[in-house]
DNA sequence: ATCGAACCGTACGGTACGGTACAAATTCGG
DNA sequence: CCGAATTTGTACCGTACCGTACGGTTCGAT
């Protein structure tokens, strides 16, 4: 599956193993209660592991926020093109999938809490959560977008000039203003939460503007 | 306009003219270094007020944030609407105006940085800021925007089942993905300046998908 | 068995900030 | 002009948390 959450199936060259335990103890705490839930004390106390430590391993406190957010975004691969995408058909369902998989990600409550995390502190200096989520997490995306789209156009499936402006317009229509209230704190309404459905008719909107 | 943002042409019921000038002053302080810069300390120092009268006008630090996002939204106004929408032209001049000024607001430093507080501070137990903001912010911008697309539907200017879909719609295809990249602390390209442009190649991409 | 490295748990200093108390100053109605 | 109420400026308290230090422990290598 594109876009799939991977659970360290083999080592992340990045953190140890021990490491990557307490990043994912933080990353429990994050989702639970936030970012002043976080704290090094606690996050020593939930993982077992000494606040010395901490602090050897990620320097200080903004090190070990940063460690999360490059340690989620590590667990997000984008596994070469799936293939064949040989007619119609099928690329209209690679769509749908991307789609699919594109709400599930932002949706998700971990990336839920990753955002507010990275939006909270972007009023630091140099913002480096902020830099790194774009880096890692929606530039990501938005170059696997690109290629799926220049494939659809290279075969006659799409028409566009720009292909991230395309790729904005799908985002536009699969996402609308869902995101940020899910980041205010709002419910999904009922039908927000299928998202096979939102992506299909998002993808079938994008057709009617740019298929061919 | 609508939209518009009115410098207190007559007084807020809500807030005595001292209490509006120290919010200002607190506005400020949150635009320019988020919400670890607006310190109670360092408001009453900035605004020329004693820490007592914060307490003694907000109750605490919360109501003071609270009080901060609320006065923001009252100075947020939506005239009635402008009345004569006879011809098909003139509709989409008002449809275009509209997108216009919803990206105007959201892209806003002053709406960037009450949405990074809300966010911030969406996992407090009752969750005020964010309800606030969506409550005075988006519902409303939501309502006026049903009824000017209502009104287009039952002069046949447009097509479409669902009023809040279709302006979900509109919103996704007006902002994509750029209210968060701003949020997260990167800088709008180049392009994304001309709020004109982008609004109405909105609208034009809406009548494609809604138009008759 | 011994050494050394990494790690755990805890305790502590320093600091920033929310909230309170109080005397001096200012405003304002009568 | 006067007195009451409000506001200001400052000093202060308690708390939360970051960052560091240190004694004790585990565990693999030699």
């Amino acid at each position: 599956m594109s876009l799939a959450v991977h659970e360290s199936e083999y080592t992340n060259t990045e953190f140890t193993p021990r490491q990557q335990a307490v990043l994912e103890c933080a990353l429990g705490l994050l989702v639970a209660g936030g970012e002043k839930a976080l704290t090094t004390a606690g996050l020593a106390r939930n993982a077992n592991c000494s606040k010395e430590s901490l602090y050897k391993w990620f320097g200080d406190r903004d090190g070990l926020l940063a460690a999360v957010v490059a340690y989620q975004a590590s667990k997000v691969h984008f596994p070469p093109e799936g293939g064949a995408t040989a007619d119609t058909e099928t690329f209209r369902q690679h769509l749908n999938a991307f789609a699919t998989e594109l709400l599930a990600v932002l949706f998700g409550e971990t990336s839920v809490a990753l955002n507010r995390l990275s939006i909270g502190q972007s009023n630091k200096d140099d913002n480096r959560l902020g830099q790194l989520l774009l880096q890692r997490g929606k530039y990501m995306i938005s170059a696997k977008a690109r290629s799926l789209l220049e494939a659809g156009r290279h075969r006659g499936y799409l028409k566009f000039d720009d292909a991230e402006e395309a790729y904005q317009v799908l985002y536009g229509l699969a996402v609308r203003d869902v995101h940020i209230r899910l980041l205010l704190g709002d419910k999904a309404r009922p039908e927000e939460h299928d998202l096979e459905s939102q992506a299909e008719l998002a993808v079938q909107r994008f057709y009617k503007l740019f298929g061919t």
